[in-house]
DNA sequence: GTGATTGCAAATCTTTTGCACTAAA
DNA sequence: TTTAGTGCAAAAGATTTGCAATCAC
């Protein structure tokens, strides 16, 4: 039974990659994270679900772990709400469904949408991303 | 000099419409508030306005009567930031620059950015909004 | 007067931080 | 060993809330 060794081997080399330490904690919640496709969570959300998987892990240590993630760009961190920030395992140029009664981000499939004129940056600015936010009501 | 009695009861006038008693505390941060054209403003810069303005108000109401004014209308709220809600005296439609070196918005003039394919929400869910947020660096 | 509004301080919620302990190399 | 990483509890920051005092009508 390889399912457990291969992926944390993927795991293991894909931290190493970027520079951080394949911890414990670190290849669990990698695992949690990119073996499921793609995931929007929360620090509170990851922190149930890797109790879940009984990982023991810290709250303090998800939000190290999805900021030390986005830095080095293996999340995008996704602003919708006051107050809460979700984090995207889909680092690919896309955007984003909102559902305003359940709180959950979807993604929006790349070619689904785009932005029709892009605006001029005022002077002296270039443009690093743009991100467009369709929120919904069911 | 009516420079001081007419706008207060314009803004008196606006306030019973929305069903809002014209409070002191109202009346004077909505003069700041709609008086000077379009605006962005944290909770924390219009109380440090007001104060500026002689204008005694509490920070609770700061915030009360920035969600009371968005919930009847006259204000919108603006998530760029996690932790830090802005609101926009423009309420008309409309998107947004987010300049990442300063955290200040600046509106995108209506017709200056266009959504070209807007996507079919989700089976059951109708499209309440479309937020873009155009995030620039200087 | 009566009910809405305000101010204050305390409470809440999310996120960050300091520091002693643990684990990876 | 040596240094990075973790957990805990405390701290920080933004926002909300409870309640007595105050104001609008």
């Amino acid at each position: 039974m390889d399912s457990i060794v291969r992926p944390y081997s993927q795991v293991f080399d894909t931290l190493r990659k970027v520079g951080l330490r394949p911890t414990r904690q670190r290849l669990g919640l990698a695992r949690l994270l990119f073996e499921n496709g793609d995931r929007h969570v929360t620090a509170e959300q990851l922190h149930a679900e890797a109790a879940n998987a009984n990982l023991r892990v810290s709250l303090a240590t998800i939000y190290n772990t999805l900021n030390q993630f986005t830095g080095v760009g293996l999340m995008r961190e996704v602003v919708v709400e006051p107050g809460r920030s979700y984090f995207d395992t889909n680092t690919t140029d896309h955007h984003h469904f909102f559902h305003e009664d359940t709180a959950q981000l979807q993604d929006i499939p790349g070619d689904a949408i785009s932005v029709g004129k892009v605006p001029e940056p005022p002077a002296g600015t270039r443009v690093e991303r743009v991100d467009i936010i369709v929120r919904i009501r069911g």
